[in-house]
DNA sequence: ACAAGTCGTGCAACCGGTTGCAGGGTTATT
DNA sequence: AATAACCCTGCAACCGGTTGCACGACTTGT
């Protein structure tokens, strides 16, 4: 360490009895020094006062401990000081975050973690149906992306797991880790066992779609019975009466919700929905055109189709135009989901529109809601009918 | 802490000199007791010694420091089983991790980070073109599957942030922090400020894309050289002479290098690149859709069109269409990426496929490897020509 | 029997933050 | 002037792991 120097310090602004605070009292550590005056901001940005001395050694400045050294302090008041603690006055808080911002420090995150208890990361669970992501998988995407963009406003980091579907070990690496505060779940296919899973683990989480009967957990999901009536009603206004049921897996709640819907609006005009006009399967595309093939085969002259995805619905008109039928002509094409593809399929999709964005919000917002306050809440959100040519003529 | 109690070890397998082991030495800390008897397995998973004390107590187990406890032995011993250290006898390992296993023991990854200085945890960097994702951001989204999946199966996790674009703040929030090993880079536009800035900070980073010369860091690119001339050869062969080039940002390496290639096949059929039929452009569909309006606007006997996008060539496709061309058979089109939507697309594309689950594997692959030992890689990976009904009738 | 070597374990420091509590200095009160 | 109140700041413990080093027990060699 060398010899030893006492360094007094005289503020700028001089006088009273502040004149040989900070280093004043202390021995001096450093050799190599660099000493540079620099200015002190106020809250509103402007230069309040000059007179802080910067200290700059070859020795890395890394840790709060570091700081402290330098600012002639202790470990509890950087940190304190740091995070704009009211304990820490003014004028030692400022001097102390222009000493931080000046040698670029940076927090550890870890060690932060460790003591607060605390990530401020949540973990997103989600799966392809294919082994990669694909075109498929393009609804979980966007909602992938409205997520990331309400969790970076929150001041959160996003973890992205891709699970198998079939399994449920993963719950493991996530909970009681530390590596995340929370979960977001959105798997389409075996759902319920993992939600099941982590309802029995006790895990903080929140899941796409509508929550099973009887548990207590958060939700946030589509108005699937708006959503299907109004896509049906929009059918029958335009004079369709043979209107089919293209659906997802049947004992998915989602689907079932969007049937009702569907017979209700049926029912309402004084129709009854025909078991011949519904079949059930995936949402995707292969499963739009086997769907389709088969109400065709059972019911030709069908006139409209409500389709519960829109890949669903891509498969259908590919399988309509096969059997030498037009699509609005023939018959209408509805889609659901809205997905970015919707617009540019040929023809343009009428669809029901999920509320990305806002349902992306919501499941960030109220999972931290939940993290923090305990508050369970289930969401059901808005949707909209967006008409283009799949239904009606350009 | 109420009574002592001394509990005395007999292992089931008896006999010899360790009869008083484990417990026998130490007072016994706790009231309420289940004792049980567990099997104790071998490496080969077969039971090979039944004789485990296992107690159950109604303090739960959460760190290291309760297991020790609960086996008589320290915190040290306990960390270096439960990482098979070589340190430790394999009956004590067996033993520890039993009990751990039984409370379903997790670490503390906050903690082990701290003091191991690593997280095991990488970042992807990305962005999409609009503030969302959508489908646009398809080729990224399919990337991001081959790289989770090529990490979890290296035990890594993954945190997805996504960018502005224009800024390159976010540098700061995951370097020294603690919250990241790595970043793998992979944003489209404004790519350079953000590799320029992240080898300004010496950050530990791969990138996707070709490398800019000179500098000296970690790259994964598709053989853009190769994809070109396979695909303009393809079209030769096909007896197209009026082949125009719909390419990515003019100052792109990637576009560059795929008109390098581009224009050597040409001259190699002895052909001349003509500037009229070069357009350039974002790797959007709105961008395919105007550079196709201008090259048909100044070449209006165009014969085929080489785009560097699966979108480009979707909006190329969509304009030749309104302009009374058929494509193939007037105009052939081919694709670049061969993401998973080229194949549904009308007509299906003939495109170059990137092999995104092996460029996926070697980012991560390579990225770790750097992280270890500091050896930098550029590779660049095979693509192959798939043909389809854009460039060939059906 | 004793010295050297090997093996397995414990001690204590360390990673880099946060925070309850104690206490010194300054100002307000009587 | 003495006392109480208040405002800052420092001490030290704590979060839950990892690891260098010391040391005791047991094995082996002579």
């Amino acid at each position: 360490m060398g010899e030893v120097f006492v360094l007094v310090v005289r503020w700028a602004d001089g006088g009273g009895q502040k004149n040989d605070t900070g280093w004043g009292k202390r021995p001096f550590p450093f050799k190599n020094l660099d000493i540079s005056i620099l200015p002190c901001y106020n809250a509103t940005g402007c230069i309040k006062r000059q007179g802080l001395i910067q200290i700059m050694t070859d020795k890395p400045v890394r840790t709060i401990a570091d700081i402290a050294e330098l600012a002639g302090v202790s470990k509890s008041t950087v940190s304190r000081a740091l995070s704009n603690s009211p304990l820490i006055s003014e004028e030692t808080r400022e001097r102390i975050q222009a000493i931080a911002q000046a040698h670029q420090y940076q927090i550890n995150q870890p060690a932060r973690r460790l003591s607060m208890q605390q990530t401020n990361t949540i973990a997103f669970i989600t799966h392809g149906y294919h082994k990669e992501f694909s075109v498929e998988d393009l609804f979980f995407m966007e909602m992938l992306g409205a997520i990331t963009s309400a969790l970076s406003q929150k001041n959160y980091d996003l973890l992205l797991v891709h699970v198998d579907p079939y399994k449920t070990d993963w719950v493991h690496d996530y909970l009681n880790t530390g590596k995340v505060d929370g979960i977001i779940l959105m798997t389409s296919t075996h759902k319920s066992q993992h939600v099941q899973k982590l309802i029995e683990v006790q895990a903080p989480f929140i899941a796409w779609g509508v929550p099973v009967t009887g548990a207590n957990y958060c939700t946030v999901t589509g108005d699937n019975l708006t959503g299907s009536r109004l896509a049906t009603e929009h059918l029958l206004e335009l004079g369709r009466r043979k209107i089919a049921f293209l659906g997802g897996p049947e004992k998915d709640r989602e689907t079932q919700l969007r049937y009702e819907g569907f017979a209700n609006a049926l029912i309402a005009a004084g129709l009854q929905p025909d078991p011949n006009c519904v079949v059930h399967g995936w949402f995707s595309r292969s499963c739009g055109i086997e769907g389709m093939n088969q109400l065709l085969d059972k019911e030709p002259n069908i006139d409209a189709v409500f389709c519960n995805s829109d890949f669903l619905a891509m498969g259908a008109i590919d399988v309509i135009r096969e059997r030498g039928k037009r699509v609005p002509q023939d018959i209408s094409v509805v889609g659901y989901d809205d997905i970015s593809l919707a617009q540019y399929s040929n023809p343009p999709l009428t669809t029901v529109r999920q509320n990305i964005n806002e349902s992306g919000r919501l499941l960030v917002n109220n999972l931290i809601q939940y993290l923090e306050t305990g508050i369970v809440t289930n969401v059901s959100v808005p949707v909209k009918l967006v008409v283009r040519e799949s239904t009606m003529p350009g």
